[in-house]
DNA sequence: GATTTTTCCTAATCTGGTTCATCTTTATTA
DNA sequence: TAATAAAGATGAACCAGATTAGGAAAAATC
């Protein structure tokens, strides 16, 4: 029988929360398995719950017209993922969220943060707090797409997240440094010949 | 003499408020004014301050190792700008922030929000519901600049923003949307040319 | 209202990164 | 463990958009 701590303890870094409400909050807190490959969400569907990695690696992604893929966001252990305009909207999402790997979620649903809010305002503040550090770290990625060179991102990448690189397929990555897994090898390439 | 009521009712249309809290709220308010070309805030500084636009046009923007400028966004009545990862994590600022026009603001610093999140909890939701927004708003751009090209991201600009068009600079639009202000002119030939 | 500064336009050349097509290697699954 | 599918590598041709350098127009300042 597996347990929601992990999420108490993520919220706990932020605000302190008593016993109680600890206990409140783990009642709508759900588990969930996904194997690899599988998809959490889809376009087309309203993203109804957002989730916690405990285990595993995800990816978002975008499909645009010509079929081309674009990945938005990575997740691994200790990371959160959804469509996230699709949640806070409720509206039908966009993107997909696929497993990268088997893993392991908790998962919160919209509707249930949305009471929790009104009987633990607390959670007001967490949630504040942490889109506020997402909204900061896009701005920073935004800007290091204008300011920096294909290869530039992704010396950054592997300096910041060598654990994603590992772990995820090359033609991801690519998609998320915002260039071509072909332009990826060719980098990778010019980097084995030159070291 | 000038009053807060814009930004008492900027708030008020997500979150509501008695008497005793606007008034509370307001005494933290400030009034500034700023000519063009002037600079809110400068890399360097930590950004103690969060500006509502009452009268104006801004632009917060980097400027690259090469010299080259990079708008992060802009600003005109009714929204809200500063260097946000500066604000939310009180460090020095790496954007400028530089009034396109005559500006009249409304400021509050960082930390008279921090008390007034605990005197006005209510405002914690505000706060919230606003980087939620914020944040898909910043999603759904990176993947414009992922997915669409230089002339369909001006286009789509245009479509949505013609006021911000006509009353800023060609070359800073251009910073915005992410290419040369050169290839700006070349776009707005072609379509002069083709209708 | 003349001068200086800033913004905008044009056109030639150049390049970082894409596309397309084919091949090799590595994972999955039967 | 063989068969098949998915992922990665390679190279040639190509293109969207950058760069450079010039001039024209508009706006700010005196």
């Amino acid at each position: 029988m597996e347990n929601v701590s992990p999420v108490l303890d993520y919220i706990q870094r932020y605000i302190s929360l008593n016993e109680d409400e600890q206990q409140f909050l783990s009642s709508f807190l759900q588990i969930k398995k996904i194997r690899k490959k599988q998809h959490l969400v889809q376009p087309g569907f309203v993203c109804t719950h957002k989730s916690y990695v405990v285990k595993g690696a995800l990816r978002a992604y975008l499909v645009d017209r010509e079929g081309k893929e674009h990945t938005l966001a990575f997740a691994i252990e200790d990371w959160w993922v959804s469509d996230y305009s699709s949640l806070i909207y409720q509206q039908p999402a966009t993107l997909f969220v696929e497993a990268l790997e088997d893993c392991s979620l908790i998962q919160i649903s919209y509707a249930s943060e949305q009471e929790l809010f009104d009987k633990i305002p607390q959670l007001e503040k967490f949630e504040r707090i942490i889109t506020q550090r997402s909204l900061a770290f896009q701005h920073k990625r935004l800007l290091e797409n204008f300011t920096h060179t294909a290869e530039e991102r992704y010396d950054e990448f592997l300096r910041k997240y060598p654990e994603i690189v590992r772990r995820v397929p090359q033609y991801a990555l690519a998609s998320y440094l915002g260039f071509s897994t072909e332009y990826l090898s060719k980098i990778r390439n010019r980097k084995a010949g030159k070291s």
